[in-house]
DNA sequence: GAAAGGATGATCGATCAT
DNA sequence: ATGATCGATCATCCTTTC
């Protein structure tokens, strides 16, 4: 059992180390020395949670961040050193709030939010998905040898195992039987393969990588939400999308705040993660402004749109470097300005599972961050003139 | 051409051993 | 304290197949 206190401290380690850069700092925002941008990763990866909700705490938020818009950012928990600090200094100074989606569904997926949402009163969404793999995939029992002991799924990813991998833990598996415990190499290169593709049981001594729709399932998409892509595309989008509970959980407040609905700015949209999340917690979407560079992305969550019925305008565009002055203040003199700007830049650059490219923000996808920056500031910017 | 298959380490933190 | 080891990871590139 781990107590309270290692979480605190972690806190305040975290706080000191944010003061450090600050006086470590030279002109012109150059971080001097390597201690500068240490922004530690908590344990377990549960948010403000533990000190937020349960103890009903507020938190101040530097007066730059304060909206309008609220805002909400995400991109991957585990980046290179010094990324998220870098971020955090550019959306207004704020924290990081890091969750692992494990604690609202059955699958990981260590996310960081930088965002400027009350943290009081949130609650999940209803009904909560399936929170372990049996529950998910109750046919897999069945099959699940009992030296395998995960119940959580890992990080859902763009790309599913080959067969020859299937095959090959099959082979190794061949010479045991079905209630008998193989050698110990044996489950460990099983289990090593089962932990770092996803691979689930489907059958004697035989594992799989799950199919598009389970993996819809597990992220909170509606069942067939990406069908009619190829099944590539599909794995892909997925991936790189939203787990909807997670996310869901934020923005509740919003459904009291703005009754009427709310104008949404949301940038590298994907399959629409974002826009679900807010449909499930019935928050109406007066105008959406979804902007997402790739086509089948796109007319993924055209057709969701389209097929849920939204009252409101849907208005695409694809690339958010050509998102300019000129064209946010045509939408917000037309409908009056963003209540929430929303999105998660490309990650591309910063994950681990990139062998050829990772470079950190100044990588050619993840500095994309920078656009997000500019394109809030520059709705920051005109929402106060409008005020 | 488009879609699918298959091979391809490194980084960073947590945990463990010394 | 300090080093060894473990564990997880919104992917890219080239080839093959259709």
């Amino acid at each position: 059992m781990r107590s309270e206190y290692p979480e605190k401290n972690k806190r305040k380690l975290c706080e000191s180390s944010l003061l450090k850069r600050k006086r470590i700092m030279g002109h012109g925002n150059q971080i001097i020395g390597e201690d500068a941008d240490a922004i530690h990763l908590p344990n377990p990866m549960i948010g403000f949670r533990t000190l937020a909700d349960l103890c009903q705490i507020h938190r101040s938020l530097p007066e730059a961040a304060t909206g309008p818009p609220y805002f909400y950012y995400e991109n991957v928990a585990s980046t290179p050193k010094g990324v998220w600090s870098t971020i955090s200094r550019f959306l207004y100074d704020m924290k990081p709030e890091f969750v692992d989606s494990k604690f609202f569904c059955a699958a990981a997926r260590k996310k960081g939010y930088v965002h400027n949402l009350p943290i009081k009163n949130r609650f999940p969404l209803v009904p909560l998905p399936p929170q372990t793999i049996f529950g998910a995939f109750p046919m897999t029992r069945r099959w699940w040898p009992t030296w395998d002991d995960r119940t959580k799924l890992n990080c859902l990813q763009t790309c599913i195992a080959s067969a020859t991998i299937t095959e090959r833990i099959m082979k190794a598996l061949k010479d045991y039987d079905e209630d008998e415990i193989p050698p110990e190499s044996v489950c460990r290169y099983v289990l090593y393969e089962c932990r770092k593709w996803n691979l689930v049981w489907v059958g004697k001594k035989k594992v799989a990588p799950l199919e598009p729709d389970e993996v819809e399932m597990l992220l909170g998409f509606p069942r067939d939400h990406t069908r009619g892509i190829s099944r590539t595309d599909r794995y892909k989008s997925l991936g790189n999308s939203f787990q909807i509970d997670a996310v869901a959980y934020d923005p509740l407040v919003l459904k009291d705040r703005f009754p009427n609905g709310i104008n949404v700015l949301s940038l590298f949209s994907g399959i629409g993660g974002a826009e679900i999340a807010l449909y499930r917690l019935g928050i109406p979407m007066k105008n959406v402004v979804s902007v997402e560079i790739l086509e089948v992305s796109r007319n993924v969550m055209r057709c969701w749109w389209e097929q849920t019925n939204q009252r409101g305008n849907l208005y695409h565009l694809a690339d958010v470097q050509d998102f300019n002055a000129d064209r946010l203040e045509h939408y917000i003199s037309s409908f009056g300005g963003f209540e929430l700007v929303i999105g998660g830049s490309t990650c591309n650059n910063l994950v681990s599972s990139n062998r050829h490219h990772r470079d950190g923000l100044k990588g050619k996808e993840s500095s994309l961050f920078y656009d997000y920056f500019r394109i809030l500031d520059l709705v920051k910017g005109i929402m106060a003139r409008y005020n």
